[in-house]
DNA sequence: AATTTTAGCTTACACGTGTACACTACTGCT
DNA sequence: AGCAGTAGTGTACACGTGTAAGCTAAAATT
């Protein structure tokens, strides 16, 4: 009934996921992993992987769903920030690459996983990243009032950008390149925005005359 | 000097390189290729394939540079229906995605290899996407008169936008979905459209004050 | 015609892999 | 107190891997 015992297992669990976390980097992917690898980072016996995950997709998807977490949680970071004035674009992209710069590896997870061989970790990324994309979707029909099909494809290709300059600066080091490419995706984004806002206008203006 | 032997190797050298396109797929990446199986698919005994490649890494090399002249081809052909007339953002997103559809693969390498763990190969594919970005932003600033850092921030975001959008397509099989992913994107395109040049005039109109 | 080069072969080896199996020690339930 | 369940261990095996070494036959060079 104390659980002392399930407690030690889950932190073990946490020993094999942490190890396999700490593993990722730029040069090592999590499919380049071996059961073996991670369960030896852990400081465990090779077979006493299977006490947890039956394989190293099992804590593969544990892995990405973690990532997921990662993301919710900075998307609520983005909204506190955002609160307390300022521009939406410029603080959420900022807030973005502050992840980038923090969670490097985790980010790379989904982004490689994304395009990955397996199709269960594919729809699994997928899934954590509709799920980015309709947080902003719902935001800008409700903040900008703006025609719910044209919200969702302004929301979509937002979120395109956004993980695409991701992507880019996992791959700079430069402060100063990489403003340069907060700065250059922040006026991508009021590129769509501009352009969105334009198209459900004259949808709007469409539907008022009949 | 007549060549026999040397035209037979580069016939061998083919084998392999077909071998290893032959083998990718959706399940199937690159990286998760042995050089066993590659030769064996070639019909070579495993040692046979050294005498072409010194490594799996310097063939993958081979195939992205293979990708990307898939790429210009996929460019010269949009700019030929282009030429025949019609909307330019229409029909770009046309190709492209008849490029998914035969070439998925090469696609997939692409796709994968931007994002993969050898720096030689992200290097390369980065290479081949942004000559393919250049491109279109050398038609922008002369076909549409842009501002030339405005041109790039538009090829840039638009690219980033259509090969997501290949890679959603990889993964759809229903047509019906496919016509409506395409449809999306050529939506956001002119978003992009539309924004970039809006700024572009903008910042005419400034420079004409002075 | 004799010699050198070389594309391809077979054999061989050391290594890392996933995982089956049997065992131990300790928790938790009865 | 005693029994069942289980987190963790070590050993063992079959398999696929990259690649070194040496050989053969045919093309190329001399």
């Amino acid at each position: 009934m104390s659980g002392v015992r399930a407690q030690q297992k889950e932190k073990t669990r946490r020993l094999l996921v942490d190890a396999a976390l700490n593993q990722l980097s730029a040069e090592r992917s999590f499919s380049s992993l071996s059961l073996r690898e991670v369960a030896k980072e852990a400081g465990l016996a090779p077979t006493s992987f299977y006490r947890h995950f039956t394989d190293m997709d099992e804590l593969g998807l544990t892995l990405v769903d973690e990532a997921g977490l990662t993301l919710r949680q900075l998307m609520r970071q983005a909204r506190q920030r955002i609160a307390k004035g300022g521009s939406v674009i410029q603080i959420s992209v900022e807030t973005f690459m502050e992840l980038i710069e923090s969670n490097g590896n985790v980010f790379r997870l989904l982004l490689r996983e994304r395009s990955g061989t397996s199709a269960a970790f594919r729809a699994a990324v997928i899934r954590e990243i509709r799920y980015f994309t309709m947080e902003l979707c719902d935001y800008l029909q409700q903040a900008k009032d703006l025609d719910a099909e044209v919200a969702y494809m302004q929301a979509n290709a937002a979120v395109t950008i956004v993980f695409s300059a991701g992507s880019d600066a996992l791959d700079i080091d430069d402060k100063y390149e990489r403003e340069q490419l907060s700065k250059q995706t922040i006026q991508q984004l009021r590129f769509i925005a501009r352009g969105a806002a334009e198209l459900s206008d004259r949808r709007k203006a469409i539907r008022r005359k009949r």
